[in-house]
DNA sequence: CTTGACCTTAGAGTTTACTCTAAGGTTTAT
DNA sequence: ATAAACCTTAGAGTAAACTCTAAGGTCAAG
């Protein structure tokens, strides 16, 4: 199949499947004799694949490694593809530990704050962000 | 105070406040004669308001907003912060489900995968990227 | 009088993952 | 034959928030 049918049916837009291919994720298998990139059912599945690592959280990088195992599975262990995979849940735990401290703060600030057309003066969200000195 | 001791004072670094000066952020309210940019405790202030700015998980652009409010006060009302402070809570908690669920998803992976030394054939993680086919 | 520690500017580089453009070649349908 | 719809490449642009570099000026101490 030609880039707009894989484009179709791995939801990866063209302009990113040729992106991925200078990654060095994902090159066409063949090339027709006009220089068009051909592909095979395979890299339908590899297309897929990047999909699906990238809507699990994994950066391209990780995603590098997970393919690199993926299509060479008796030169890897599985315990190369649950190490990527608990590296990435603590990335990700961290994130969200982050997040819910801002989250936290800024509920904090939110409430204290009337949010009336009152000069902002006497804005509880500003004098916080001052430091109340 | 010149920029160096600014750097010390706010624990921002001279690099980071050149850029904000050019990002409209935080402008040396004096130059010495030999154009060396003279801090006032007021600019340190705001300095510090900058930085609980980031520290509480608003952009730059959010942060130039709350600036204009705090400098500003009379002609700015309480609800304006408020909206920003909702908003940016909003979006948090966006990002906060998003990367729950990437963290469920890769933890239901990590779950089923032994990560032993055998070979990634038969790696579960790698078949749950595959989709299983 | 020179060494080291400051300071200045414009502008380029970093990161991640795209996204788009320009300029051109190919194929298919009418 | 020509227009629409494909395809190609190299390379630039985007976002956010820095971070660094080069090339040079200033200042205090020994």
């Amino acid at each position: 199949m030609k880039i707009s049918e894989l484009e179709k049916r791995s939801g990866i837009s063209a302009h990113t499947l040729r992106y991925y291919e200078k990654a060095g994720l994902l090159t066409a298998s063949q090339r027709t004799a006009n220089n068009y990139r051909e592909y095979s059912l395979d890299d339908l599945a590899t297309a897929k694949f990047i999909f699906a690592c990238k809507n699990s959280g994994f950066t391209l990088a990780d995603t590098s490694a997970l393919l690199a195992i993926k299509d060479n599975k008796e030169q890897h262990v599985c315990a190369e593809a649950k190490i990527i995979t608990n590296n990435k849940i603590k990335q990700i735990t961290e994130q969200i530990e982050q997040l819910k401290k801002m989250q936290n703060t800024l509920t904090k600030l939110e409430k204290i704050c009337h949010g009336g057309s009152q000069s902002a003066e006497f804005c509880s969200i500003i004098a916080a962000l001052e430091g109340e000195q």
